[in-house]
DNA sequence: ACAATTTACTTGCAAAATGCAAGTGATTGA
DNA sequence: TCAATCACTTGCATTTTGCAAGTAAATTGT
């Protein structure tokens, strides 16, 4: 049982007391934001998640789900669809993540030339 | 003139049309928006960076100012106290960030349990 | 029934980023 | 003058990515 990746990452401690380096803790890479807007998207399936056009890697996609889930922003639950699937959810503390997701994307909609804004974030689904 | 690291890191071209992504590509990973945190805070300095308490790496940090600089974020001016010296400032796009910020800082404190407020960030300094 | 396809992941490995310590070269300050 | 400080750079080990390929179960087609 080799483990390769990210799986077993126990987090050791906290760089600081300070919020926002707190939470970059959580989210502050390339993926695990994007993973989140597409659950507040109503995205909820693996293959939803790979289909986006940032062309995630499924290796990276399990390792940011996995991380989701064990800080508590994400539930996951056997899909009824498909046994040995899984269907993730945003929880109460995921869906917190929306101002952050909304400032980030008036951000770029301002400042980087050639974005835009392809779907509404209903604001409570 | 040998190249260790970032320095020459041509970004190719965007992930995706997606302004999320597009803003991910500037300042996703855990410690660009830390230092924009710290300008914020007013700090201008090299020495001001490394002394915060999350220990950036020099060579992180110089990396990361190289890149808000070119990523036109921060203004670099020779410092009149010491030649050779830069201090660095807040443009008025990566001013444009403090929603940003606020929204990340709320959900940490709100969220991750031992964070605190250490300073109110100034609204339009 | 049963082979082919699809779905949901894992695994392996090369390439890049990170973190740490140590080094360099100007510049004050005593 | 000469040690201390400041602003970075460099080297290198460790960790994280990114890509391609592999696997195992379930579904679909015939």
């Amino acid at each position: 049982m080799g483990d390769t990746m990210g799986g077993t990452m126990a987090k050791s401690h906290p760089r600081s007391v300070c919020p926002v380096a707190c939470t970059l803790d959580v989210l502050g890479d390339k993926w695990t934001l994007l993973v989140v807007r597409d659950l507040f998207a109503g995205k909820s399936h693996y293959h939803e998640f790979v289909k986006s056009p940032e062309g995630i890697a499924t290796n990276i996609l399990a390792d940011r789900l996995e991380r989701l889930v064990k800080n508590g922003l994400v539930k996951s639950q056997p899909s009824p669809a498909r046994v040995g699937s899984f269907s993730y959810v945003l929880t109460e503390k995921g869906r917190g993540l929306l101002p952050v997701l909304e400032a980030i994307k008036q951000w770029g909609l301002a400042n980087i030339r050639g974005t835009e804004a392809r779907l509404r974030v209903p604001s409570v689904p």
